[in-house]
DNA sequence: TTATAAACGAGACGGTACGTCCTGTCTTTTA
DNA sequence: TAAAAGACAGGACGTACCGTCTCGTTTATAA
């Protein structure tokens, strides 16, 4: 899912005839570790890389050989530390919406990640890493949403004349708009008026 | 508008009888010039006082003096940067409303005053900070919009039923999260979609 | 004697009307002291700045702004600290140049002098910085030396065709020779048998 | 003549007994010539182990496992290096004298042999290392030159009253004094006018 | 022949120091 | 009394080597 180094490769059949001392998995997931507490405890602007190489008792250039920046530190490990995505489908589409769009708005205002986007966001240039955010993180969340909508949509529980992609951009704006606005966590409440007031004025004929 | 420094007064009548050197009111200028200008070529994060100082042709303690954090001065600066608001108004809610929401948007997430509002986001303290942008700037805006919708509501544009808070939110909310979903500004025909999309869910039955 | 910081020059009649908080001489004090003490406990070789920076108690870039590299702040605290050269005259130009030299062959033998005069031989470049050395350390004592065999000449204690520049340069020369051939101080015993036998060789006809 | 590793003995009437991969002697030899050539191009202090293992196409272990500091090495590398000492005599020992001199003087201040005889000066500790060079380089060199005096000695070339020894140091350390005061290779001309103030001055009754 | 054992390259590792940059505060002289 | 200039302690930066340590591989002798 997530091949750690910056430039290595994964090429997954060789089972990597490396030379060399191999590198102590250990490390980086102490390393990883270390980097998600200390964004948790100061935020992506205090973090230093220092802090993450004492923290996690390794040698700083430890930390430099496998990111080569603080930013794709915390990117690598925000994704390997992110919870995996489990999608309980029933054949209620409201109710597995609304479940889904709560566990991941909460999952996204709440801890690191969201910071994490944030930072990311702010960097002008970096656009390869954004993908890489996007394709291991974002995109498989939505396009979970994206299918329960168009099987809503497809039962007549939605209009049938609507843009999906915009419908879900309206709740997850609106869930991400109102922590980015008073910047506490969205509680669950506040994600199901969300979602039911767009669910009201979507309603298909059914 | 904004009395800058962190414990003057502004004192309007008074003709300030102050003692010693009055404070130039040109380097002021300067250093928020050199600010935006540093904002756009750095970001925020590689954004340094020491640079500012260095770009305004002034010490680092007269920068201080007024501006006791990097926030506080960037907030500042964006503020007195921000293009003042005219709203024109027809009677046509619906292209009003599009069309400011365009404008808004379009300056929101393409120049400095985007990447401000994430800094600000992303700190966890500096409530105050945060109202005060919110005062300056989030706040006329977003009410220069209800105030159309509003009109839109008593026109019979729009569903007689609708928070129109929570709408301005869905559309707001939408492009912001287009924003930093993808890390581009948001273009003119991406927001004419938002606006669309909700404008069909919202009709009225005029 | 030596104005310490490697631009700067001395201008001794100006009384320096620098803009700006002025240098504290007492940390410039403080640094010579730690880089003598910590040349005598580790030698040129082990010596750090950062040592340096931390036993007198300043942070690394105050010594920086001062001394750009090693080997000018340790050359620096040498010449500092080098015992001023005190010259005592009798009749007996013998016994004058036996204890004069005596002396100078244990201090420059015996203390971090020498082994800064060592580390400054062993580098190819820095001749500037060997000249300085030289104009502050050396030629003053070289050319005491030289009165007192000028001296012995005149009285015809020497024989009158010797190159005194060259007598004395076999003087300091097996001093020195002895001293970096075997590794040690070179005693007074050994400093009295080298005078011995070029005042033997070079004895006049008085 | 040398067995370079630190722990291994010779052993000499033993053919090695030893299991396991010998050692590749051709590596020692790269090893070596890479040592030569950095000193010459960096000098001693800017002499790096990793320079002369990538230098020499070698691990850095395999340079650890012969030599285990960069002294050592260094001294094995000049001792090995240094050009064998051929002694040729006629019967006019000033003559002998002066060529000798001048070959081992020119050979001394200008290869890499001067800076490390410095570098092993401007050590404390390490006496056996210095005993090695002595041994190997200076004491040879040194007794060749002590042998032609005494024969001029014994032939009335030289008065007969000298310190030999105190002689010899006077003319090696007047050329070694130069060289170190000034930086430069000391050449012909001013070894022979070493030689020639210091013959003028013991000349004998002959 | 086949173990066994050391040498070898490559490179990871914890560390230390480098020299630089920036922070936020302070101490001067100048206006 | 503020401005300007710049010193200051402190701390993080990213890099270079240090000397040691695993690895996988090669190359010799010993069983």
């Amino acid at each position: 899912m997530s091949n750690s180094a910056g430039s290595e490769q994964a090429s997954p059949g060789t089972p990597a005839p490396r030379r060399g001392r191999p590198r102590d998995d250990r490390l980086e997931q102490a390393i990883v570790g270390a980097t998600i507490a200390l964004l948790g405890e100061l935020g992506y602007d205090e973090l230093t890389i220092e802090a993450v190489a004492t923290r996690s008792k390794v040698g700083r250039p430890t930390v430099y050989r496998r990111w080569p920046t603080k930013i794709e530190l915390v990117v690598d490990a925000v994704l390997r530390t992110a919870p995996s995505m489990t999608v309980v489908r029933s054949n209620d589409p409201l109710a597995d919406f609304t479940g889904l769009v709560t566990k991941l708005v909460a999952e996204m205002t709440s801890s690191s990640i969201g910071r994490t986007v944030l930072a990311l966001t702010a960097r002008s240039d970096d656009d390869t890493l954004k993908e890489k955010f996007a394709e291991h993180y974002l995109r498989p969340r939505r396009n979970a949403l994206l299918d329960i909508l168009d099987d809503a949509a497809r039962q007549g529980d939605l209009r049938g004349d609507l843009d999906l992609e915009v419908l879900l951009d309206l709740v997850l704006g609106a869930a991400s708009y109102q922590w980015f606005t008073n910047g506490q966590p969205v509680d669950t409440a506040s994600t199901r008026r969300i979602v039911t007031t767009v669910w009201q004025l979507a309603r298909g004929p059914r």
